[in-house]
DNA sequence: GATTTTTGTGTGTGCGCACACACTTTTATT
DNA sequence: AATAAAAGTGTGTGCGCACACACAAAAATC
């Protein structure tokens, strides 16, 4: 029961050659006679020999960077400091392992910013790239600078149509917007008004919003209840206050009947504001859960927030590199996280298991490297 | 940026000492002098050192062994492999950090079961325990002699009150049972009749089942849905098929009006299978993602699905462990998992990412040793 | 048949750390 | 003051592996 680990020195003795010949028939270096190769191969059978990853690595001693190319988070409650919180913890873990990890933050509303950090990016020249390609086209021109460095790079958050990455780790859109249509009419009337609201600010990603909005409309297709439910599109191209409260006061005064409300991105705390000020009934369905959703969900204002494992998808991003790079395990090329259905009622589980918030550092990470 | 780790060498050069010495004062052996002692702490806070675990644990050549007290699942889709998966696969991943797995099953329904294989676990003398105290005075027998002997545990899948454990690494049953209430009450109509169904065989575990059935009761207590549903509890001791349908059917024929069956274990598919026979349109919510229950989720036989992070269950259980050895840090006392809401929609993100079901191994698992 | 080249094989060193041991200096004991 | 005991410090070895190197044996070249 308590048996030893096997080591190369137990190959070797039942081989009866040294280990020298042990490390070429592994790693396919030099030469080997055929003889002793078959020895050598059964002996590793025999005893079940794996190699020990920690004595391993500590002779490699070799180190892999990644690069990570995401938004900047401007705040701790920010929604992308939960995928970097993802990527810091679990590159944190396998740092002795080599993994070392560079951030390149670009400006979530600013496609140049994009491109220049991409450039930094390859500049450092890493041996492998975590990436959110939020900007299609800009995203397109740094895949194929890295293919041609043959950098691999798996995506998180978003996907790019045929962008040959090793992975794409995110949701599945249609489908999350398929349940976020499920969920809200679980909470509404028969015969009322739905409003999809879209807000973005700059660059839109047409084709995610085009996606998000099939989904939820094939939820009520599909169940027949498109007869009972009349479903608005309103898309307003600003995330200021002044502006998305005038939209709404036109948009609201123009349908009186409406009673639910599917944010499309993380500000539906913005929506339940608004509500707040007008007094209204209205139930509100959103992504993410960033610090002002989960305020608004504990206080009964937001009924449901959909959450795409932000933290896993960072978790999952390097683990996925680490076991490709040490395992040289090809991962499958589409990993799609789980849809989380956040009420209040099992909020704080979800938050204190994952230590998603409050934002908590352990003394290792507190003492960062510079 | 390319910074080279910091190595013990570096922090001898710097506080101008031997190696040793730093090694004393890293570990409190041994005598040092103050001046000295100063020195070195000094240093390794200036160079941010950190020890690097893999060669700790290489040069320490320890091996941790971990007794797993759990019930014995007799086939890959029993919900009981699923936390056994977690132990197993995250056991595999620390394994060249020394921990060692002995697994004790015993039978879900014997006490005598688990006496004996509670003997077994002890007389194995592991470093630390990972169980599932689902016998309470057997449990509080065998965590007795685990303390006389001073070897720590951890209980997953269900607490014992003031069980000295640990950590609890588990579902919080009230709140998961209130989740059940809201989420049933949600696919039902305004005035109908609902049923909080147990099953049990043999041994109950009374304080569970009164806890799940506060928590569900309580949700329409608070939301005053009380004066129009009518909920009603059903136990019936035995999980054969004949004594379950024949009590279902007392029962249901004397409640027409019954709309909705909660059912308190990972048996809703089996109340599925009777609805059915007997053509009857009842809403269901069950526990536990097991085969039989994602095939009817699929089906639209049973609406929703708590499910209660098994895996991951096992997973932090053997996180927690390890933690508490290698880093020495205390885990907090209870860590409840994440209540996870599956419904049709989310089912294959769920399943697929967290690579549940179908039961995969991978090469390295398959290769047992013996 | 003497040589170069290729093939085949073993030995030695270091990765970063823990720990045993040897050794020197200081303090306590008689 | 002579000895014993304790405090303080450095050196060396091994954990399991990868890899450079040395060297022997066989094959190829002249």
């Amino acid at each position: 029961m308590r048996n030893r680990k096997i080591t190369i020195q137990d190959v070797a003795r039942r081989a009866q050659v040294s280990t020298g010949t042990i490390d070429r028939v592994i790693h396919n270096r030099g030469k080997v006679s055929a003889d002793k190769r078959k020895k050598v191969e059964q002996a590793i059978r025999e005893l079940n020999f794996n190699p020990n990853l920690l004595a391993r690595t500590l002779a490699l001693g070799r180190n892999f960077h990644i690069g990570v190319l995401i938004p900047y988070a401007p705040s701790p409650q920010h929604y992308w400091s939960i995928p970097a919180k993802g990527i810091e913890t679990t590159a944190a873990q396998y740092k002795d392992y080599g993994i070392v990890t560079d951030n390149f933050y670009y400006d979530l509303f600013d496609e140049a910013s994009f491109i220049s950090q991409g450039i930094n990016l390859i500049n450092a020249n890493p041996d492998a790239v975590i990436m959110a390609p939020l900007f299609l086209q800009e995203s397109k021109m740094l895949t194929g600078k890295l293919q041609e460095a043959g950098i691999p790079y798996v995506f998180i958050d978003a996907d790019l149509p045929d962008g040959q990455s090793l992975s794409y780790i995110g949701p599945e859109l249609t489908s999350s917007a398929f349940i976020a249509g499920r969920l809200l009419n679980s909470v509404l009337p028969v015969n009322c008004e739905i409003l999809i609201l879209n807000m973005v600010k700059g660059f839109a990603n047409a084709s995610a919003l085009q996606r998000i909005e099939s989904g939820f409309r094939s939820y009520f297709q599909q169940t027949g209840l498109i007869s009972e439910k009349s479903i608005h599109t309103l898309t307003i191209n600003s995330t200021r206050k002044e502006n998305v409260f005038h939209e709404l006061e036109r948009f609201y005064s123009g349908h009186p009947a409406l009673k639910g409300v599917f944010v499309t991105n993380s500000k539906a705390f913005f929506i339940s504001k608004f509500h707040d000020i007008h007094k209204l009934d209205i139930r509100l369905l959103g992504y993410d859960l960033v610090e002002e959703n989960i305020n608004c969900l504990k206080e009964g204002k937001i009924d449901f927030i959909i959450s795409q494992s932000p933290f896993q998808q960072g978790q999952r991003a390097i683990q996925t590199l680490f076991s490709y790079f040490v395992y040289k395990k090809e991962p499958v090329s589409i990993q799609h996280v789980p849809l989380d259905i956040i009420i209040r009622e099992n909020l704080d589980f979800y938050i204190s298991f994952n230590q998603i918030y409050p934002y908590e550092t352990t003394h290792e990470q507190q003492q960062k490297n510079q």
